[in-house]
DNA sequence: GTATCAGGTGAAAATGATTTTCATTATCAG
DNA sequence: CTGATAATGAAAATCATTTTCACCTGATAC
């Protein structure tokens, strides 16, 4: 797996690159799927060997800073990690056995479409917005 | 307020009503849009002085249990708390005061659209289906 | 190439949200 | 009204994540 692109856009961010942060971008590009930290922590460790998970959140938490990667929360507590810049996307999240697929449309109905055509049990759904209400744009947006 | 419609559907899962029950019911009425375990705790304190906040948390899950509460996960990992059998709707999530404001309508571009309205300014969204997929709803769903 | 040093790392401890434990209290079916 | 048993509160435990701090190492300047 080609990890180049993505070493770029990490020195791009002004950061070092170090064999830690490969490690974990080289994870977060074989696991796909919204990964939590621990999961990549696991992954990344088989490619550079005490690679500590404290290094694993400090890394992601950076590259989330850079744009490179995003922090979502699905059904539980436990963030989960992936690289953005892949085709806008939502997920699949199985209430049993927690795994989660990708979908690549976002329109609501054809997205439940979509999940049934893949055997997917559609029991309930989440759609948020993020952004700045009226009071937190002005006068100074952010 | 009336609670007395939630007391009724409350006491249909099984469980007593007890004054503390009451209040943190009381306290999800009035505070409407999703709030923490936190927030329903100081809110439901001035109804019932003295009420643990260990108490809130194992009502709010006996209440999601009963299908009574809805459990969610917006823009970081502390759980938010709603009353299910309201009107379906979603969230506007302000990433600067993390305000929460819901909305009703569901398809993607009226929500966009909506949120405009109210001079929400919408820089991401988040959409996820939730359900069981194929491999656990055979043989035995769930 | 090598020195330099700010940025990065690992381990341990701290934190914050939530859950568990356990002794005590209180609801409500009979 | 009373007993069985569910619910409560306080303290301690747990889990994910963050902070601290002493040591290390990329990558720029030489």
């Amino acid at each position: 797996m080609n990890t180049a692109p993505l070493t770029r856009r990490a020195r791009a961010g002004g950061g070092r690159m170090t064999a830690q942060r490969r490690a974990v971008l080289q994870a977060l590009q074989e696991l796909g799927c919204a990964p939590t930290a621990e999961e990549i922590h696991t992954r990344a460790r088989h490619i550079r060997s005490g690679l500590g998970l404290v290094t694993v959140y400090r890394t992601l938490e950076t590259f989330a800073q850079e744009g490179l990667v995003q922090r979502l929360f699905l059904d539980d507590a436990r963030g989960r990690y992936e690289l953005m810049g892949g085709r806008h996307h939502h997920h699949l999240v199985c209430l049993s056995c927690g795994t989660i697929q990708s979908l690549n449309r976002c329109f609501l109905a054809a997205a439940e479409r979509a999940a049934r055509a893949r055997g997917f049990k559609v029991t309930a759904h989440r759609f948020e917005l993020f952004g700045y209400c009226r009071r937190c744009q002005a006068p100074a947006a952010r």
